[in-house]
DNA sequence: TGGCATT
């Protein structure tokens, strides 16, 4: 392992840090004359705030042009930032120093000018473990500033909400563009930092929502190839690694298949419907029925557990005495593990008397 | 592995 930090102590806090202003908007001055004087990113925006509301709150500072709240393509949710464009400069301007820091339920929301849009600046967020434990907040900043201009940077604490959280060791960096990240990964992963004992792990972050894409992607990958007509991997082509942006084209295309396709009426469907898949990224839903009155969810952990990965199970209860409505659910990660266990368990007596109906679930069943 | 950062 190398100590490069001693070789970074010579680096001097380049103006984006001055202030310790990781927080403070990057305003006009910062990021050369190319930047747009009217156009605003807004971040940490409350999860439940519409797109209306956020063109209320920042038309009080003028005539505005245009006013987007950025939602996941799939879900339609939130995704917590926003663009608000406005016709005049002075009142862009006026709504940073006004907004920038406000309190809005529980979050502090950050206004700032949006750096022109480019691939450059994606994919720029960096996770960063391994930090020493006595490190705060502007030694982290002075340790990646030397790779490029970092737009914020946050050493995660213990208790994120009091005054007296510990640091984790771990943290976030985002930069100005993704080549100065990637300088930093390679100046400072696996080697040691000045004062620790331990090398930091610097590797790109993962973007919020993966988990669940990941989740999806994974799902998708599994799919058997059945028609040409039915199979989003033919249609769709491989799914790279390469992250969500290449995950959206396929799964959406793929939704229209299952949505709209006129053989989506087959008996295929019925296997692998949008219901079965999705289920907030748990893996494949599978419908059992015939379960008993006294059944617990041990016996669907015990059934299914054989088979693969089961993420969750659920028995469905009548509200009154809590006895089984003689159904439930099991969520299994992988498809080809799912079918082996619903091909064995499907007609399976239980106790030698209740004969199990076992199915991917469909979009009738209510869990 | 955040408080969902480029529409």
């Amino acid at each position: 392992m190398i100590n490069v930090i001693d070789n970074m102590e010579a680096q001097t806090v380049q103006p984006a840090m001055q202030n310790g202003g990781l927080m403070k908007p990057n305003v006009v001055g910062v990021g050369g004359d190319e930047d747009s004087k009217t156009n605003l990113i807004v971040n940490y925006l409350p999860q439940n705030m519409a797109q209306d509301e956020m063109k209320s709150l920042f038309g009080k500072f003028g005539e505005i042009e245009s006013c987007k709240l950025v939602r996941d393509k799939l879900t339609g949710q939130s995704l917590g930032y926003g663009f608000v464009n406005y016709l005049k400069p002075a009142d862009a301007l006026k709504a940073v120093k006004t907004l920038n820091g406000l309190r809005l339920q529980c979050k502090t929301i950050k206004v700032s000018f949006a750096r022109p849009s480019s691939q450059a600046i994606k994919d720029a967020n960096l996770y960063i473990s391994g930090i020493p434990k006595h490190y705060g907040q502007l030694d982290l900043d002075n340790l990646f500033n030397a790779f490029g201009r970092i737009i914020c940077s946050r050493l995660l604490l213990d208790h994120e909400c009091g005054e007296s959280g510990r640091p984790r060791g771990v943290g976030f960096v985002r930069y100005d563009r993704r080549c100065e990240a990637e300088k930093a990964i390679e100046g400072l992963n696996g080697n040691i930092p000045h004062g620790g004992k331990d090398p930091l792990i610097v590797k790109f972050a993962n973007n919020p929502g993966q988990h669940y894409q990941k989740c999806l992607q994974q799902m998708y990958q599994q799919m058997p190839i059945i028609s040409p007509t039915l199979s989003p991997r033919r249609v769709g082509g491989p799914v790279s690694a390469g992250g969500s942006q290449n995950f959206i084209g396929p799964m959406r295309h793929m939704a229209h298949c299952f949505r709209f396709n006129p053989m989506t009426s087959s008996d295929v469907i019925s296997h692998m419907n949008l219901q079965a898949m999705t289920n907030n990224g748990q893996g494949w839903c599978i419908f059992v029925y015939n379960l008993p009155a006294d059944c617990e969810d041990g016996l669907l952990w015990q059934l299914f557990g054989p088979y693969g990965a089961v993420t969750n199970v659920k028995v469905v209860r009548d509200q009154p005495n809590q006895r089984c409505k003689g159904y439930g659910f099991v969520n299994m990660l992988n498809y080809d593990e799912a079918l082996s266990a619903i091909n064995t368990l499907n007609g399976y007596q239980l106790n030698g008397k209740r004969t199990l109906q076992v199915s991917f679930k469909s979009s009738k069943q209510k869990s």
